[in-house]
DNA sequence: AATGAATGAGGATTCATTCAT
DNA sequence: AATGAATGAATCCTCATTCAT
């Protein structure tokens, strides 16, 4: 994102893209160093303003990285949300299934940045950062855990606890999805999605 | 010159003794708030020895990481060897595995502070103490990767990607295990182990 | 260019109106946190203006101060200035030194805010507003004094220099109303005023 | 206070003189500057120690004022205890009174800087600072006023609120002696001391 | 005239590290 | 070996002041 072409925001308009100059600083630098090391100087730099603006749209840094925890989860669950309810014409749970896990380890691929910032350094934060994040997850969890219930209901799925049904398969989604950002295992995007699928649905052993 | 006034550590043992009383201060102060946010001076007190003496043992707060890891690794993986080898004498592979899930679940319990350590602050570590995390965890995969190549040869698994394979399973256990620290489900352990044990084996899908 | 959104002094009354509404802000603040410790956004919100509006009125929060001292010495020496006069018509000097007395405990307390700021907070001012104040004060003194001076002049009172008596009983006055603004003391104001005349006047011994 | 001769302070005679040296830096900038003003790092200097080394003796700024004054008033109020305690022996009540108010005068001219920070910054601290210093006071005042009342009940004193009686003499002798710091009147000492002590006990109209 | 966004110097405090004792 | 006093760089945050709009 570059700077604005207005030198001072004047309406709720450029004010809301200042406002987002500075999230989109924050979020380049705190995936860089994590939260505890960057600092307020260097998301000043990287938003290209003053140390005090930033103090002009946030109260304190750790209310910046609120506010950036909650931007990016909008983003992350209007993707996700998309996403499977494109899936959802085709009515074949299982192809639906597939697409999410695809549109999931391609979302990650797409925004390093975003998938750091919620989903590793989450234990460091402590505190109301910590607590906001477990939200987010719980929050996921919880409607995965609702499909997963309806399958179950008809018999679709095998009988398990559905919240820890659901906690495994995104924990498996995205753990998955993490490891690829640093490692790379030589597999095509597809062909992973496929594997987790047929893993989760199959299990290892051979029919 | 007045007389010593401190126990002082003579001999290789007692140093020895003393190191790990360090470590085992840091191990705490680690756990308990994070490596960035965690003082010398907390871990002089939790070790009970002054500042100054940290520093004779480690040369500074990051091989005091680093050291510590290292250590952790070594119980954990210990533990884990010896759980595994034990199961071993069954010879049925499956009852190996669930037994290799319950143990590591187990450990997981047992020890929240390593946990911590080795699993959850991971990514805010940044550089050298990082990339030995990566040897780690990749050290683990690949030993698990070797078992689950053996099965496949023989076909008692699917044909997957091994490493791919291999870390599916390592990340489904560690991070239920991990979210049982933070969230009571409800289950008893050797519940959650069977399911894991079920769905990674059978999957979701009535066979 | 768009039309004017805010409200506009325009002519002089209209802008000494603001001016005096800034200054009434100021003396909330000021009388509240002390000089350091208000800041300009605060008297802004008291005076319901914004930042630079203080600024367009007063070149520094220091000239805002002095401007502010200003003002409340006139108020406060053209009331002082009244009820002696008023009193001075009875001749009596006894009377007149009391009705002063009265008046002076009066006045304190129906201005905390004032009198906070032109008694109290006056050391930690530091120099040019300092200054200020002294010369307030000596200005005071030298009114008293000459009064003094008069009633010497016809042995009314014991010879003594003027100066110093004036200071004196201003210190005296001044002090003990201070006092009773933090200080419930359980006496009537009329009470408390006829013991400093009759200290001054008569002395603690009994005659 | 010039520099101790040791680099570290090692025992506890030489913590305290490295203590004492941290508070008379305090004290010249605190009196120079007044507490808000004055920089930790100009006390520091003051003190010829290091930024963190007030930091290692002291908890924060305000602990550090807190100290001082405590330090502050135990001096002040040993000398005047010797004082009163030396003219006691006379047995003249009203020759005590004048040793008092001729020992406070001196005293105060003695430290200024015990003064200003006893006597002048009072209000501007705000807090528990404040509410300190009003202790202090009450101390004082409550001394005085069991004095006034033992010579009002063998009337030789007329009778009156006694703490009002103490807070006036009281206030009376640190405002003269407060006045003598800044403004040069040309009078002695014993000149001031005498004329309080008549005006306090014989009054200003002749007898 | 008025607004309030933007700036950046300044200050309290923390803490890894050093080193005199 | 051990201690803990001393250091000072680093960092968050505040707020007087400026100035584009």
């Amino acid at each position: 994102m570059r700077a604005p072409s207005f030198r001072r925001a004047v309406g709720d308009e450029q004010k809301d893209r200042r406002r987002l100059q500075i999230l989109a600083g924050a979020k380049r630098v705190f995936a860089a160093k994590g939260f505890r090391d960057a600092t307020i100087g260097a998301v000043a730099k990287a938003a290209r303003v003053s140390y005090g603006t930033v103090y002009w749209y946030f109260d304190s840094k750790e209310a910046l990285l609120q506010a950036l925890m909650d931007h990016e989860e909008r983003l992350f669950r209007d993707h996700l949300t998309g996403v499977i309810a494109a899936a959802e014409v085709d009515g074949d749970g299982q192809a639906m299934f597939r697409a999410a896990v695809t549109a999931t380890l391609e979302l990650f691929e797409s925004d390093r940045a975003a998938v750091k910032l919620l989903f590793r350094d989450s234990s460091s934060l402590g505190g109301q950062p910590e607590r906001r994040l477990h939200e987010i997850y719980e929050g996921f969890i919880d409607d995965i855990a609702a499909m997963i219930e309806a399958a179950q209901d008809t018999d679709q799925l095998v009988p398990a606890p559905p919240r820890l049904v659901a906690f495994s398969v995104a924990a498996l989604i995205s753990q998955v999805a993490l490891r690829r950002l640093d490692t790379d295992d030589g597999l095509e995007t597809p062909v992973v999605a496929d594997f987790i699928v047929s893993m989760v649905l199959e299990g290892l052993i051979p029919r």
